[in-house]
DNA sequence: TTAGTTGCAAAGGCTTTGCACGCGC
DNA sequence: GCGCGTGCAAAGCCTTTGCAACTAA
């Protein structure tokens, strides 16, 4: 398993969007940053580890600030619990298996970004264009032989 | 507003999709289909209104087996209450308003469908690429300067 | 007839809210 | 010191589940 580079300072990364920095926040930015793609749950557990006495509430608290920061952002597959994921700047993906819920990320297709352009915006002032392909990972894919 | 061209038999609709045809059943494909891009509760409120005995359970169970037979689709905003729309066998896209939650149904941007093949599918077996536009409709838009 | 559906009720999961104490700045 | 953030608790919303009576085929 890779490093995955580290976040190289947690604190920086939460002071300079423009809020407060405290031992949760840190933790749920570095649980985030160890594991992308976690529910608020996952994250909580993993923030436990280091600071026992921090609650569910609080993850909430934090991950709901972190997304109207526009730090982190939440990805909510059909019938699973919302996802969260660090990354914000660039324009990736998700590839998510239907069978056992694992998210990949995914580049966009071509470089001038097709998908970020609705064919008739009717009017909307649009900002973000979310892709997410259904189907079923290798693993899946191979096990059931539907 | 059009006449939106109702379903011609919400009952044959349903037969052919291999299921029993129920006066509820019917009535929440007609609800479906006269307002797309319902939550269950909607429907629930518009199946009442010829229904009166009909139960939200009932809503739900019905929309649960369109879905699995393909007949029903269902989205879902995230921060909203999921939504369900009736037209499944072309490739459309949704423009959703983050202000008053507003979804538009947007043709796919071409023929060749560049949406539909990830970048890199990492061995997943993909059946359905999903594509939201987020941003604000033009009336959200208009009376938030911000 | 017979299996699939309904209606009623209750539970369940995920998430948000309210309030007093404590900590970052 | 001031105000935001935390922790604890409880409520909230949306959705699913269980079971007896009913109805489509």
């Amino acid at each position: 398993m890779p490093a995955h580079s580290p976040i190289a300072d947690a604190g920086e990364a939460i002071r300079s969007a423009g809020l407060r920095v405290t031992d949760s926040r840190r933790a749920v930015v570095i649980a985030l940053d160890e594991r992308p793609h976690a529910s608020a749950d996952e994250i909580f557990q993993r923030v436990v580890e280091h600071l026992p006495q921090t609650s569910l509430q609080s993850v909430y608290n934090a991950l709901a600030v972190f997304v109207e920061a526009g730090l982190v952002r939440r990805i909510e597959p059909a019938g699973h619990p919302g996802l969260f994921e660090l990354r914000v700047s660039d324009n990736h993906h998700h590839l998510i298996c239907r069978s056992c819920g694992a998210v990949e990320d995914v580049d966009c297709v071509a470089d001038d970004r097709p998908c970020l352009v609705p064919s008739d915006s009717l009017g909307y002032v649009v900002d973000v264009a979310e892709v997410t392909f259904w189907g079923q990972c290798a693993t899946c894919a191979g096990s059931a032989l539907a």
